[in-house]
DNA sequence: CCAGTCGCCGGATATTTATTCAAGTTTCTG
DNA sequence: CAGAAACTTGAATAAATATCCGGCGACTGG
């Protein structure tokens, strides 16, 4: 069950994709094509269109954000509705909330993977964020950011 | 300020929108252009499409839903990622969630305007919302389940 | 009254994404 | 092994939505 045509099975190229997405900021399905094809993966936009709903891949503004999460429990896409206020702080970013939202927001991203995220405590309407240094910190702060930029949408129409 | 061209100015042209969404299910702006049409007002599916970003409607599924929340605050969008279960029973909405977010989805409930409801209240992984009778109870809890049948996507894309 | 601005709109078009249809493969079953 | 059933994919196409551009009426300061 591989290679059927550009030498690579579906579960790779959707990880490639993944990995390309954060990379780049690819940020329309022809986009991931074109560099998919640069990486010697080649396949049509109907696939793309594909990969990416089942990745459960999001576009923030006009750019997909790749930050997968569990499957079946929340992800990044709900924080721009509770998120109020990102600052970073050393290792740590605290992130104000929506009152009552907090717990919500630090179990989304308890769960959302690509995150270098050591753990988050909740308050009322705060969660603290701590990472491993200054600089993931930085990083985490401004993915959430990015996503809170603008509204989100889910890629793909996967609805079964 | 009024009276461009089909007689009715901006303002009434969105509310009557946000009606027609809800009466009939319009799942395409070409539906909306339609519909309005039979009203006697004729706009342009730019316009539409101008509209609904700015108005916030959602889509889910293939349908338009109109149920307007406060602006800057967290909506409807936001209940399939928590929303375990839904029952009512009596004049009451039992709502289960994913553990910690209760809070939230109460507090989503309670700024969705066009739910008839008189007020909830969360526990950890539950809520209970309270509704004037049955009827409502029920018409709660179909809105809420089709908000959570299929993926949430914002129509427009309202960056600024 | 006139020129400049501003918000709103329609028509046309571009852009982006989803789906349909028909293969090519693999897998399972009897 | 033959045949059926299930996947996966690409090409083409449909569908849906966003945007560009030009115009128009209202309003404003001079």
């Amino acid at each position: 069950m591989e290679a059927t045509k550009s030498g690579v099975d579906k579960a790779t190229r959707q990880a490639l994709i993944l990995t390309l997405i954060s990379e780049k900021g690819l940020g329309t399905q022809q986009g991931v094509v074109g560099a998919l094809a640069d990486k010697g993966v080649e396949v049509a936009q109907a696939t793309v269109s594909r990969d990416l709903a089942e990745l459960g891949v999001l576009k923030v503004g006009s750019k997909y954000l790749a930050l997968p999460h569990d499957p079946g429990t929340a992800g990044i896409e709900v924080l721009p509705s509770f998120v109020v206020g990102i600052v970073p702080a050393q290792n740590q970013v605290v992130v104000h909330t929506r009152d009552g939202t907090a717990g919500a927001v630090s179990s989304v991203l308890d769960r959302v993977r690509g995150l270098r995220t050591i753990g988050t405590i909740a308050g009322q309407d705060t969660v603290l964020v701590v990472c491993p240094g200054p600089y993931s910190a930085r990083k985490t702060a401004g993915l959430i950011a990015d996503v809170c930029r603008a509204k989100t949408r889910p890629a793909g129409n996967v609805v079964g």
